[in-house]
DNA sequence: TGTTAGAATGGAACCGCTTCCAACTGACGA
DNA sequence: TCGTCAGTTGGAAGCGGTTCCATTCTAACA
């Protein structure tokens, strides 16, 4: 059936050790052996079977990603970066979704103990301490974006700084009754940008004296439709903000469905910022904070081919920059 | 280093292929020795290498998917369906993006020749014969999700009837002057889609004896922007079209930018109407005809998953439905 | 001229499974 | 008592590469 190294040997009168050679690119091959080889190579049209690679240099020749996949769009631009950069390498690349946590943990267990690959990205969830552990002695090398472990390499940007400079943002148009909708504090994920950024708007609120009121905290499930519901709540109050702070661009869209839905006019009547700058924002002219997402798949799968090559084990931490992106769903407040 | 099966064989005083039959569940085993392989596998914590079995087996116990994967919404709906048929299964789901012609070509090759998947999922690009004849000769079968080929299985819908369809409800609340927003008749991708659907318009049109104008025809690269710019055009005209249907729910996103810079309200001064319903069409209260996206990408790996266990070679079609989703984008022509 | 280092090469051993064939074991009917 | 046969089992031979070691050849050096 298909042709093997054998054939090319045989008919290239030289030995098996020699093509491989040859197909490896060592040095110690005589350029007219190489030649030879390489035009019996073309004539029998031979490609070496990667199962058999795979199995005698003990690599899987594939990177894995572990996502909450597509459900949610920055995720969807973050894996657009991780393609680019495996595609142009020798990797293929496996693609995990997770859904739920038990999906998750089962994830996690598997790449370690299956040797299904040679290296591991890990986007927005946090592994446990055995979790890494495991994966340690498997010999497995992981590179986290958008969480954080002390002993693992990650991409990363600062939420804290970011939820920081967008609650600025706010302050500076002259806003005081600001609001924030976001992920609870506790998600089975464990996600920690939305907390970080809720930490950033504190930050800021303390230094120009403007207290943080409970009632401006609201947080449910991830989700457009879930930040609508927290947003019908905040302008039901007595004394609703005049500014909306969301977690995400997603949930953005839901503070602004229910502001259109109540009549709120954005910016005029209500001012929303958002966070990750995914395409749909500028769109709708979403003032937001631009995190670059890309590139942080890109940045991450390189991080990891490198630490695949030399497993110094050192846990290199790479902060990318968030920016405004100044839009119109942000202006003074009324009266 | 890792436990092989000698280890096991050895350790449970048996020869390795007994251990093999225990693994692969043959049914000529003794209960008794099953049961104590199976207890040394528990204890030395044994996993068969995916690698060694692929070799053996010869079967790489992947799937690839072919896709013009994030540069559209819809797409990503698609995959999402597919990775959740994958994830129960025993394959390993490889993900290859295409985002030029070129590339595309160089990925149809190379899954052809380097038996790397055990089957393969191309969504919305249509294969050239060469293409087929290559798989084909490879032994690799290959499914097609919104796309047709004759020789090759497919799961597709009606782009003709939901055109039809769309042109028909726009009619039916009184439109004659309707205007189509969609791609070029010939895209490097050649996607068929929007061709099919403007097909259908027409019919509707003729049907009801409503003449089609060019000017009313407008196409540009699949994308917002595009078709933006081209609904400028389209309204800038001495009579303006009362409604548009553009070919996508991202191409009506464009659409109705454009009507909100020139100050044209949706529905009342012009009607809308996208097609795919992707996620974020309801948010934005889009009229749309929904076709089933996620299940699109189930159904075809699962007649990709049917396919490489009875290798018979029967092209099937299976068609899933277009329904129309009425929303408030579309309303009865105003005066 | 003998010695030797280095380059080029062949090929066996190995990676860790599956599979097939031969062999062994009892039970059973002739 | 002796095939026969079905149920089990062991283990060699692949699968198709890589790698290491031994070998051959060449040229340079003492």
């Amino acid at each position: 059936m298909a042709v093997t190294i054998y054939d090319v040997a045989k008919q290239a009168d030289v030995g098996v050790g020699t093509v491989s050679r040859v197909l490896n690119n060592h040095p110690q091959v005589s350029p007219e052996t190489r030649q030879r080889v390489l035009s019996v190579i073309q004539v029998l049209n031979y490609r070496p079977s990667p199962m058999a690679q795979r199995l005698s240099r003990r690599k899987t020749l594939a990177i894995g990603v572990i996502a909450v996949f597509f459900t949610r769009p920055s995720v969807v631009e973050r894996l657009r970066g991780v393609e680019a950069v495996t595609a142009a390498s020798e990797y293929d690349l496996i693609v995990y979704n997770v859904e739920t946590p038990a999906k998750r943990d089962a994830i996690f267990r598997a790449t370690a103990d299956n040797r299904r690959v040679d290296g591991l990205l890990v986007i927005s969830l946090t592994p446990a301490d055995c979790d890494v552990a495991r994966w340690r002695e498997a010999g497995v090398p992981v590179v986290l974006v958008d969480t954080h472990h002390p002993a693992l390499a990650r991409i990363v940007v600062d939420d804290v700084q970011g939820g920081y400079r967008a609650a600025q943002h706010l302050i500076e148009l002259g806003h005081r009754r600001i609001a924030f909708v976001g992920d609870p504090i506790h998600t089975a994920f464990n996600f920690t940008s939305s907390r970080d950024r809720l930490v950033g708007l504190q930050q800021a609120l303390d230094e120009h004296g403007i207290p943080f009121r409970p009632a401006y905290h609201q947080a449910g499930e991830h989700g457009q439709d879930q930040a609508r519901a927290l947003t019908h709540q905040l302008l039901a109050l007595d004394e609703p903000p005049t500014a909306i702070f969301a977690a995400s661009d997603s949930q953005a869209l839901g503070v602004m469905q229910a502001a259109r839905e109540l009549g709120r006019r954005v910016p005029e009547d209500l001012s929303v910022i958002g966070f990750d700058d995914i395409e749909i924002s500028e769109y709708l002219n979403l003032t937001t904070l631009r995190q670059p997402l890309f590139e942080s798949g890109y940045r991450g799968i390189e991080m990891l081919l490198r630490s695949m090559e030399q497993i110094d084990g050192e846990a290199v931490c790479q902060e990318l920059p968030v920016e405004l992106a100044l839009r119109g769903s942000t202006a003074p407040p009324a009266h």
